[in-house]
Formats: structure tokens, sequence, C-alpha cells
DNA sequence: AAATTGATTTCCGCATAGTGGAAATGAAGT
DNA sequence: ACTTCATTTCCACTATGCGGAAATCAATTT
């Protein structure tokens, strides 16, 4: 019994679960075995095996050498490929971000809400500092995330509701709203801050392509990046790339999709 | 009943099928309506239906608005992501690639086989010449195409066999063979180009991260890129790419390991 | 507004595909 | 040879996914 809430009817767990397999897999992994798979998905160790037999034989999985540890194949590289094709901006975003990355030191990321988490979808290391830490394919907390702060600000009321939230997070996100009025970009308060090595400030990006609303961030220790140097800095120069890259791509701030 | 041929009890088709959804998105399609996805992946109306549905509740798809087709979601792009951070020769690949597509006026592009066919991985256009072409998640044949020829030619005997290959086949890659051994790059002979419309140049790659051999190809029109400049100009260019790739990223030749 | 057409979703009874515990096999160590 | 740990296979059970058909929903036409 995974972790798997859905009971409609509609929803093929088999897929699911298959899917949940390829999802396991880090870009930092290098191969994973089969019980790690078994461990990361929660899935029994037979379903397991039927799953990457099944993946394997499609090309999603591949395994070197007789022995050797699942990677992922081919045709997870061209669904990617596919993917990133259709999603242009990703490809106009790259330049500056990169640009932005080297210029501030930090580690700039793409995010987006997949469901209770943020999903980090693309990153660009700064090519001189060493900022090894998030990679994509990795999920973070919406509570305590700048980027989790800039993409609840600007859900509707009606689909943020949708997520049953608590307290905390409604403040949360109103604290978000408020910061990205006044200044065009969100940094978590302290206090919230779903870990404490890292410090990041973020721009939501109303991306068409997928219905949900998501996020540019620059994150990096604190001690590289402290608060002033969010607000001062690292802040404004995010925000500003992302408008240039709204208006390059012909899209209005997220901010005023919230309706 | 599509097409699938597994009947191994530990094949599980659920996902198969839920698979050949995404697979179905070309880079070039602008979203897929429900019914483009049945058409194209010869799964019974229903059971996209559903297919969707799971795919859409776990962001591999999207649907933006109500009434909108379906796209790849932000979960297909982060596992192309990961996939893509975890082969790190291609992004060491893509600049001289880039390069090699420009000044040859080429397409350029990363295949590797996917069963039956030459899967395409990633290309790369020449920004200055149009050439709209082949996409990446495209599958060619693997007999008649250069990439196939390049790959075949790097199987092993026992994988050769593995594929009860017809005496068509076998000629094919013992061509392949022996234009590798003399000059490092394969052209399929004129008789046997799947299209009259693509000309193309192969060079094999072993990429230890997928079992298999792959290869990068350059291709055009056959008024742009006849025989000649491919045997004495991209094929040679190419050649040397492709081995200042190795080079740098610590592999033998694919051919030498075709044991 | 009613009628037509066409795409998409839901229904639902049935057969089968997928499940997972347990046992068998395989790979490393000691 | 023995132990331990990882992986695959077996198999009886039943929940899961199937797909034809009917019901919705959307967009046009009359």
């Amino acid at each position: 019994m995974s972790e798997t809430f859905e009971k409609d009817r509609r929803f093929a767990s088999t897929l699911a679960r298959g899917l949940s397999v390829l999802r396991a897999f880090r870009a930092s992994d290098d191969g994973l075995s089969h019980m790690e798979i078994a461990e990361r998905t929660g899935l029994p160790n037979a379903t397991v095996s039927r799953l990457t037999f099944t993946l394997r034989e499609l090309g999603y999985l591949s395994h070197a050498g007789k022995n050797d540890r699942y990677r992922l194949g081919p045709a997870a590289l061209a669904i990617g490929n596919v993917a990133s094709a259709s999603v242009s901006f990703l490809e106009t975003a790259s330049d500056p971000m990169q640009k932005l990355a080297n210029e501030t030191g930090t580690l700039a990321l793409f995010a987006v809400r997949d469901g209770e988490k943020m999903l980090l979808v693309k990153t660009w290391r700064p090519q001189n500092t060493a900022s090894i830490w998030l990679e994509p394919g990795h999920r973070i907390p919406i509570f305590g995330s700048s980027s989790g702060m800039a993409v609840m600000a600007c859900l509707s009321d009606a689909a943020f509701a949708a997520l049953e939230p608590d307290d905390d997070l409604r403040s949360f996100r109103q604290t978000g709203y408020e910061q990205l009025l006044a200044r065009g970009f969100a940094v978590a308060p302290n206090d919230t801050r779903y870990a404490a090595s890292v410090n990041a400030v973020s721009v939501p990006f109303h991306a068409g392509e997928f219905g949900e609303p998501a996020s540019f961030s620059c994150g990096a220790l604190p001690e590289m990046l402290g608060d002033a140097r969010m607000e001062e800095d690292v802040g404004p120069k995010l925000r500003d790339a992302v408008r240039a890259l709204e208006t390059r791509t012909g899209r209005s701030p997220a901010l005023l999709k919230r309706g």
C-alpha cells in the first residue's frame, strides 16, 4: 500500500506506480539499485521487479551490465526533450538565468507546484562558485519556501481554497502577496523557512503551458546570501530578469492572473 | 488491442499504455486533443480517458483551460531534466554539435536504438539555414538510416542475432561495419535509404549510461547535402567532433565495444 | 431554441491483469 | 561451505482496469 490517496475509479494505479519509479530518480543518483527504488517508492519488492522489467523493456530504464544499477533510459530522455521543446520559454529563459546565476553566485532554478510540493524542474548552477545543492526532480515543501510563497500568492482564491490550507499557509500566502505587490519578489520569513541552510528569493511566472503558476528562484547558503543581499541585490535582479522574460515571450505578470 | 507484443507475465500493460500516451507527443505538436491521442496510440477512447486522467493527476499532462488540448506537463519536464543531468555527455556534446550544425548547415542529432526503431533524443538545428525537419521523440527505421547502420555495426554479434535480422539487415550492418573501419562514419547506400528526401551521415557513440550503442548524425535535404559532401566534408567533421567528445568524456570509440 | 454532429466522459458487469507474501535463486562476503 | 542480503519467480486471490454502450458536453447549423 503506497501513499496513493486516490480512490477514484478513473485512476489507473499501476500507471501511477510505474511513474513513481521513474520519479524516484534524482539527478545526483549514480543509478539506483532495485532496493533503493523499493524504499523510495514504498512499493513492495515483487512489484518493483515487475515494473522495472516493463520500464526497461520500453527503454525508460536501462540496466547497463547484468548486475548494474538502474538508470533513466533513452525514452525518458526523449520525453523530456519533447517536453522542453514544447515549453518554449524555458529555452528562452536559459541564457539570462545562467547569466544571473553566474553574476550573483547563486543557484537559479525553475519550479512548479506539484501537489503538496514544489517540484524543481530545471536548475542553473553558477559556473565559478561551488554550490552543490538542489537538483532537477527534487521536491521541496511549499510552506516555508520562497518559491512556494510566490506560487501560492498567485493562485486564485478558489484554487487556493481547493488545497484546504491551514491558517499558517493562509498567512504565508498573504505575506507573499504583499511582498510581490510591494517589490515584485518573495522571500520566506525567517521563522518559517523550511531549511535553515538555504536562503532564496523567488518571482512567480505564469507558464500558460501548464495550468499552474510557477516560479523562478535564486538560492544559496545564508552566508553567501544574507537577507540584505536578497532584498537589495539578487531579488531585484531576478525580478527584472523574469519581467524581461515575460515581455519576450508575451505574457503578463503571474500576479495579475490571480483573478 | 494495441501493438504490444509482450505477453510476459512480468509485463505491466497498463503502465505501458500510459507511457505510450506520453510518447504520442511530438515536439511540433501544439497540444493534442483527446482523440488525437486515441488515434496515435491505437487505444480505445474510454481507456485514453482514464489514462489521461491519471497522468493529469500526476502532473505528466496538463490541460491549460477547461477544454484545451493536452500538453506534456511539469512532471514530464522534470523527468527529462533528471535524465539529461545524468547523461552528462549530452551536455558536453551540445556546444560542438550546435557549432557543427551551423557550420555545415545540416541538422545534427543524437539517436539511440529503441526496439525496432531509432529514437531521436536531441536535435540541433543550424541557426541560419532553414531546415525544419526531424524532432526529438521522432522514430525512424533502423534499416535504411545511417544512424541505424552505425548502431547496428557496433552491436556485438550476439546482440545483433537477438534481433532476428533478415538478410538485408545483415548486409546493411556489414556495409556499415566496413564503412566505419575505413573512414569512421556511415552513410546508408543510396538504394536502401528509407526516405529519398533525406541524406545523412552518422558516427556511432558508446553511451555507457544506457546499455545500447547510440549515434550522432548530420542530415539535410539531398540538394544541400550530396553524397560528395557527406564523404568529403560533413562526414569527416562529424567523425572528428565525436572523437573529440570521446576523448573529453573518457570513452573509447563505440566500434571497439563490439566484442 | 431546438436539432445535428462530434468529441469526451461516465457506467458497469466481466475477465484478466496485477498483487504481494513466501519461496527460490543469485551474488558477496567471511 | 555457511551466512547475509538483494533480486526474481511462483501462484492463488481479487481488486483493477477493460471497453462497448449510453450519457454529457460543446460547438454549429437551421
